[in-house]
DNA sequence: TGTACATCAGTGAACGCGCGTTCACTGATGTAC
DNA sequence: TGTACATCAGTGAACGCGCGTTCACTGATGTAC
């Protein structure tokens, strides 16, 4: 072969990493092979040596973004102590930082929609990672609400996307950042009004706004 | 002329509207003008006597379905008591009934990710329309809550959108019952925990689970 | 160790197709006389 | 009231362009001998 055997394992997973970004940012229409393989510093031709079609590989960019939205909130919930971790999920979601960078940020904010209009296959992984993502969500709520941990991650994740998605239609001035801290303290809303040792702390200690 | 005076103007209302559906379906780019025209009992090439080019078109669809949205919402208020308004508004915005039809329903939640690769005309009066609809919902809380109305708005809208768009992910199984159902009680929490006099009732009487 | 051959990621021209846009034309109706 | 002309919404062929896909070819490297 021409190239080492990592080698083609390497072009294959950064041509699905650009696609993810792109994806992201503009939407699966968005997406263009020739565009792509050229930011992969390649020629449209080669496409087809590592994928069957567009739509595959779409499919594959789908899925991506979604693990790499899994894998960033275990990640995060594994840096703080247990009963901080939903609060650091939500305030770190919903700045500005996330909101100004849709190609790097949550897939299922970003996806969500379009992910009603691709193939069959490519949504039905969309979904399955969608409840993976609430039963994250769910494992980081406070040992109080156990039982209804998993409505509680629903209700948060609603709230979260929700606000992201407000904020990021709003653009990047005050009224965005305004969503933004709302967003915090609703979706920390029923964490805050548990039972539990108050953190004493203001809801959000953010760079936005004040609420 | 050929036709009636209104007439010109009848066929490009209707183009508009086909258009506004078809655009919360499919997204901008799921927007062809012959399927359109053929909608519309007509040929492509009539297009441009009632529009400068697509993307007029698509600013035109994006206004007309944003205003059916809030037109919605206002009606709705009006036909019942104030105290039941903000209610009434989230008991029929997260039903499977809403969910399972895109074209006609919220333009908010089916067109707020397209709303940002727009042009920016249109996205700028996107956005004068979503604080209109946030203004809309502020003037139906609670009058206890007068001074904060703005803010519980926001987030009661977010709410309602990170549930819809996640039960419409979802598909229309019981998962996706079971994210109305929790949207509903977590869109309406900040009302039902006001010292207002209480309904009483249940938060949610929908076909679908309750919570 | 050196030589001949096979492999296959990547190249770039070419093709087909759909779609937005243009344009010469139509023909029913309003208007002028 | 009747006739000639002007208007303009709508028609449908044609055009250009971008994009996904195909394909013959390349050439560096692994493998066989």
């Amino acid at each position: 072969m021409r190239y080492s055997k990592e080698h083609k394992a390497e072009t294959r997973a950064r041509i699905v990493k650009n696609a993810s970004i792109r994806l992201r940012e503009r939407g699966p229409d968005g997406v263009g092979i020739s565009d792509l393989m050229k930011d992969a510093g390649l020629t449209h031709g080669g496409f087809y040596a590592h994928f069957r079609s567009r739509d595959d590989l779409i499919g594959e960019a789908f899925a991506h973004a979604m693990e790499e939205a899994i894998g960033r909130w275990r990640k995060k919930a594994e840096q703080v102590p247990s009963e901080q971790r939903l609060v650091s999920i939500v305030n770190s979601y919903l700045t500005p930082h996330h909101r100004d960078d849709v190609g790097n940020g949550c897939a299922l904010s970003a996806l969500s929609m379009e992910a009603m209009r691709v193939t069959p296959r490519t949504r039905k992984a969309f979904v399955s990672k969608l409840e993976e993502m609430v039963a994250v969500l769910a494992e980081q709520m406070p040992e109080s609400m156990s039982k209804t941990a998993h409505k509680e991650a629903i209700a948060t994740l609603a709230t979260m996307m929700g606000a992201l998605i407000l904020a990021r239609t709003a653009g990047n001035g005050d009224f965005s950042n305004e969503i933004l801290a709302v967003g915090r303290d609703a979706a920390l809303r029923s964490v805050k009004s548990q039972p539990s040792k108050g953190t004493g702390k203001r809801s959000s200690r953010m760079p936005a706004r004040s609420v």
